[in-house]
DNA sequence: ACTGTTAGTTAAACTTACTAACAAAGTTAT
DNA sequence: ATAACTTTGTTAGTAAGTTTAACTAACAGT
């Protein structure tokens, strides 16, 4: 763990006053200097020098004048969101979506690659060199301005040591695939497990945007959620925090080591779907499970409409849970949750009001297969503040 | 919410360096102006300066002369622990127990006083001052030197807005009863429910040390938890984290709006006591029910292993749901927890080793009732970082 | 006694932000 | 139209802090 120097010279002061006065363009939009001045306390003379520098550094623009509020009228100033640019990639199932983004975390170009199954690692990563390659020149974009890549993936990642050990959709496993990546393309590259992104991405784009404390609860082959807590991703003491599936919740069996856990087991959409057996004759590839259940349960089948109950409610015993240890304020469902109809999210809404004093607000997520690299390009937006923008000009 | 300024100029540097060689000489204990500046990276002249500053200002002393290492002797430094006083206070039932203590945390002075009961809510805050005020004398600290007061009571208390809605033992119900400390005190005050500080004491002197993902797991009354992630003491969105009683773990009742919450209801003392009736025939005052369980079950008392059992099993269904969200590196056992026998421990562990992959290391609590009192200080502690002594003085 | 080393201090240089004064470019009132 | 006032942005000099370089003090080993 690298200790940040708590001591300061003059160029730290002049590092923290660059970074507030960028801040204060991001936020503003267009902000002349003499507004800066104002918001941040620091001199005028002081804030247009420093303005100077980062014009020189392609950080900033002058993009003309604004109205005159009795005087002179200012110059305004704005963020370059176009000196670096990002690139994200999601693995999903057997294909690779890409994109790049600008600084704002806007797309400029994107692609999508199927991918040769069974997966082979060294390939995968020619894939993500040629992806690459191909989205720069598209978006008008030089190597030298990338800062770097946000890689998510369905599987066991460790994104502090940047290493995968369990990924069967791209071929890697037990790979130190962040060091593998950095050096093929010659920057920074994050790795983080595919739910991980979603979670940030609907934090910094979708139905989370405002909230500070949000967990984002998925349901798929597996059953997992991201925790958001007072503005911070939280990963735990191992990076296996958000591992809702191992709940106890639903029928006990013993001596289930390793694999799934006991929540996971029941009510993952392969446990709701083995439950269904009898109810569902046969379920088309692509289609969800929840979906089906409820036209048959509109059809007037009891069993159904029984099921889709006891998934529902054991679902709620897991919100309640999370919501009795964390006390979000927004609960976000995603994955098989998003086919819950509007009574399914009443009825569940009202247990929750039943069983615990301090209901977060519900929502489904809101931005489907896109929440995953919105995530990817945030991720290396969050590594890369204006700080480091700063030192890197 | 305040916002902290972010442009700094040269004072706020000078701030930053004091700062720095105070936590330098704070973390050694002996230290030479030399050794701070290889520490700090700061020159020596500066190192210099600074140094003699806060000796003006008492918060350093120097104490002697320290081995040559082959040049001349250094002068060693040391922190002045007693420039200041801390003052802490908990609420245990119908006692009110006091302490001074110095910087360290170091208890100066204590005394214990009962309450009236019923409690009144003014005749309480004079107990406060007059214990405040013996506590000043027998510790030979002035008013002046105290920096605050932490006061922790059984209870719902609003830490942020300094309020308590719910607390009998003290009278004090739906009051701003931080302000009206401060004002009677002349003090900051801190007000926080006693589950809270004990985890806070056992976190910093107690087996917390040296971890950074702890929660804290009470069983007494009810059922709570104190969380400290990532070496902070998290609260959830609104103050409402750690309410673990509303867990769904136990046999589900309906309509129990309010109140307690489910596994509160069944596994907390008064639970297991109903659960017991026919068990234990009567139970003494001040003895612990799973103390009395454990010894009627190895008198071979089926009835009781069975109860034993089957709480050990619920309490560690919570344990598996708290691990499973949270990923803790440590899980502290408290209240009437830290009467399970170690066979019992050892049941718990196996289980969590069956359901979930990182199970946490477990232990009990060792600081007893000493916790709340070393919380609180440290919670007036952690709001007086030495940023703020180096302002005071 | 001499050499080499460590600790602490003094003096000048350097970096940065601040204040004060000024120039530029508007608006408003007469 | 002109003068007075405002707001924006710049220039020049000052103040506060840290750094470098040199110096003194004090000590160990030979």
């Amino acid at each position: 763990m690298r200790v940040p120097r708590k001591t300061g010279n003059s160029k730290l002061v002049k590092k923290l006053n660059k970074e507030e006065v960028l801040q204060q363009v991001i936020q503003h939009g267009q902000i002349s200097r003499a507004d800066i001045s104002k918001q941040t306390q620091l001199s005028r003379p002081c804030v247009s020098a420093l303005v100077d520098e980062m014009i020189q550094e392609g950080l900033l623009q002058e993009v003309g004048m604004g109205d005159s509020r009795g005087g002179r009228k200012p110059i305004l100033l704005e963020y370059n969101y176009q000196a670096y640019a990002i690139a994200g990639a999601i693995f999903e199932g057997s294909t690779l979506d890409m994109t790049i983004a600008n600084l704002k975390g806007e797309f400029m170009a994107r692609c999508r690659k199927r991918l040769d199954q069974p997966a082979n690692g060294e390939r995968v990563i020619e894939d993500l060199v040629a992806g690459l390659t191909r989205l720069l020149a598209d978006s008008g974009m030089s190597h030298d301005q990338l800062l770097g890549m946000g890689v998510g993936l369905q599987g066991v990642t460790q994104r502090g040591q940047g290493t995968v050990s369990f990924s069967p959709s791209t071929g890697w496993m037990d790979s130190p695939i962040q060091e593998a990546l950095e050096a093929r393309l010659g920057v920074p590259v994050i790795i983080d497990n595919d739910v991980n992104l979603m979670t940030l991405g609907e934090y910094v784009r979708g139905v989370g945007v405002g909230h500070s404390h949000v967990v984002y609860m998925y349901v798929g082959t597996g059953i997992g959620a991201g925790v958001i807590l007072d503005g911070q991703f939280y990963r735990g003491s191992r990076e296996a925090a958000g591992e809702i599936g191992f709940m106890m919740i639903g029928p006990e069996q013993h001596r289930r080591n390793g694999a799934s856990g006991v929540f996971e087991t029941h009510y993952s959409v392969p446990g709701i779907m083995q439950q269904a057996e009898g109810v569902l004759s046969d379920l088309q590839e692509g289609s969800s499970v929840i979906e089906e259940l409820i036209l048959h349960a509109r059809a007037g089948s009891v069993q159904a409409q029984t099921l889709l109950d006891d998934v529902y409610r054991h679902w709620a015993y897991g919100m309640a849970n999370i919501v009795s240890i964390l006390n979000p304020e927004l609960l976000i469902l995603s994955g098989e949750m998003v086919h819950i109809d509007d009574e399914g999210v009443k009825k569940i809404q009202e247990w929750l009001t039943e069983w615990v004093p301090k209901v977060p607000c519900l929502k489904k997520a809101t931005l489907g297969e896109q929440a995953g690299l919105i995530g990817a390009v945030h991720s290396v937006l969050e590594a890369f503040p204006s700080t480091r923008l700063l030192d890197k000009a």
